[in-house]
DNA sequence: CGGGTTATTCAAAGCGATTTCAAATTTTGA
DNA sequence: TCAAAATTTGAAATCGCTTTGAATAACCCG
């Protein structure tokens, strides 16, 4: 069913068709109407394609993931969220994986050239990210989810992790603790750089010497939180807190706690940041995690509104959204016990 | 850069050129060297919406979703391993996401209607899936992941849901337990179902009887698998060992077992579907977890593979693959100990 | 040397929508 | 009543590619 077969059917030219489907003013209303209801009660639409070329608009967003390692748990919850955002408005995401970072950077040029989307979500920045140059080169609308720190204007969203994990050290230290862990990301991403920068700030408030022994860089996983953590319980003095990355190191890190005989929230205590997984309650687990926690399916939510505010033509510029994060405190963080 | 300006820059016509480029043999060797040549010094690409308007293809296959419950660590993977291979033929995944089972159905009836897509992957099927009726309805090529029990040919892949069940379940009476709880996905999805008759045969093949309160059906997550397994608990004679239906209820399940103050592998025995989380490794745990494998993500992988057959004209009934699962035993499965 | 192949190139007609520009009809107002 | 304005419709151009059918150039062989 093309637009000359409907308009054939309704002995009408195809560019009445097309303005009465499209709302246009210019068009009768009873014509309108009787347009309207004969495309619904043959189930007419428009040749995505066709539509498409003519308009220059592609209706799609792309987003490009390192496969393996990018679309975990933390990917898949911001993409319901964008996509929630995006679908009311009949605009699709597309999904691309890549290998490397040589890849990545190769799909967003044909992306480019193909004109495949009208914007791209950039996401896990460095402080200063090519990626968002080049696509700032290739002209190219984009929202970054986190920040970089290029000169040009970039639209962007992110949490305020610096806040978040220097709330979260100073809450421990009132507890009394003194060597904190801090399981952060990997070295280079922004996030990671800026939860770091808060923790130092926490420490250096209250004269805490700052110990290299107690950080790790690495991915959220089960697996290497257990392996850093089980590591870092064999130190004497042993650290008495952990700051979590995630819930996915969270769960690691409880389980070298338990392994090393350890009791959470009494021998050791933990925050964990908790980007809110409908799967994995830190309410609902056992000691409840206390959590510096921000809904990433929130931002993917937003950062779909944003992409949409960007096509509508609102310049980057003013484009800037810091989200701050909840500390909440449930029974895997408490006071130090006497200190020996 | 089009291809009418490649083409003036060359000197050719857009015919030759587009010939060139796409490696038809009546094109002098020479020129299709000097086309290839400029087009990758200029960067030029195809327009994709002028490509798919002209062809008839639309080089991208769907996947629907119902975003809250579906778009989750499972899905995630399988997305993982399908983008992987997609990628490579330059065929890109739109995910649509959508609220009810409604949505759903009309999602797929525009995606039909608007020909957005070559193929469609269907997924979480019902025993008898009334959306796999539609789209053969509306004509529109898909591979099923998962079975669902409709006369006409449907091309898909799935996992022996009843063998892994009934090894797992069979194992567990070998080591004498009798009282073995399965928790099970949602009923009527046909993985669980298939499920359900493996742990019968299973029981039925030693004479052990079914005990319906043994049986909870409920999504994976560690939220509510902690909930069901804190009440089966407290029942008497309690359970002496667990079938949990994926990784997440392990979770929750070894949590509501700790928290009974039993010890996993000792007092209770647990054996765990696990569809491969890179973030979240069985073999990792403690104690390690004995599973029922089999990768989620290589599903998705050749699910891939499966379209790109559908599409070169394979007939959906020459298209069916059921991959055996493997029984991994670790320490979280153990002998019964004294039945007191 | 000339007719018949073969190899190579091109002009133009699609693909299915939107949109410009013009035409036909109706309404308005003096 | 009639010219001007407003309303409503339509023919044809356009988006950027592929592909058909025709044309030209080069080659072959008796």
């Amino acid at each position: 069913m093309r637009l000359k077969d409907l308009a054939e059917h309704l002995g009408l030219s195809q560019t009445t068709v097309s303005r009465a489907l499209n709302g246009y003013p210019e068009v009768n209303e009873a014509t309108r109407r009787r347009v309207a209801e004969t495309a619904a009660r043959l189930g007419y639409r428009p040749n995505a394609s066709a539509l498409r070329l003519a308009t220059g608009r592609s209706g799609a967003v792309g987003l490009v993931l390192r496969g393996a390692e990018e679309l975990g748990p933390h990917m898949s919850e911001f993409l319901a969220g964008m996509s929630g955002r995006m679908g009311t408005e009949e605009i699709d995401i597309i999904v691309t994986t890549v290998d490397s970072y040589a890849e990545e950077v190769a799909a967003y040029r044909r992306i480019a050239a193909s004109q495949k989307v009208d914007a791209i979500v950039l996401h896990s920045p460095t402080l200063r990210d090519e990626r968002a140059e080049m696509l700032l080169d290739l002209k190219i609308p984009f929202v970054l989810h986190g920040r970089t720190n290029i000169d040009k204007p970039v639209a962007w969203l992110d949490i305020d992790n610096t806040g978040a994990v220097e709330r979260a050290t100073s809450h421990l230290l009132d507890l009394g603790h003194r060597r904190i862990v801090l399981l952060n990301g990997l070295k280079g991403r922004t996030f990671a750089e800026h939860r770091e920068i808060g923790y130092l700030a926490a420490l250096s408030a209250r004269g805490v010497p700052f110990d290299p022994a107690l950080m790790g860089n690495s991915v959220f996983t089960d697996e290497v939180a257990f392996r850093l953590a089980q590591a870092m319980l064999e130190m004497r003095p042993r650290p008495t807190a952990f700051l979590a990355g995630s819930m996915m190191t969270a769960l690691g890190v409880f389980r070298a706690i338990r392994q090393a005989g350890l009791e959470l929230g009494r021998d050791v205590s933990m925050i964990a940041h908790d980007d809110v997984f409908p799967y994995l309650n830190a309410d609902n687990m056992y000691p409840s995690m206390s959590t510096t926690r921000s809904s990433i399916r929130q931002a993917g939510m937003r950062i779909g509104e944003l992409i949409l505010q960007l096509l509508a033509g609102k310049p980057p510029a003013d484009i800037h959204e810091l989200w701050p994060v909840e500390l909440v405190l449930r029974e895997s963080s408490g006071p130090l016990l006497d200190t020996r």
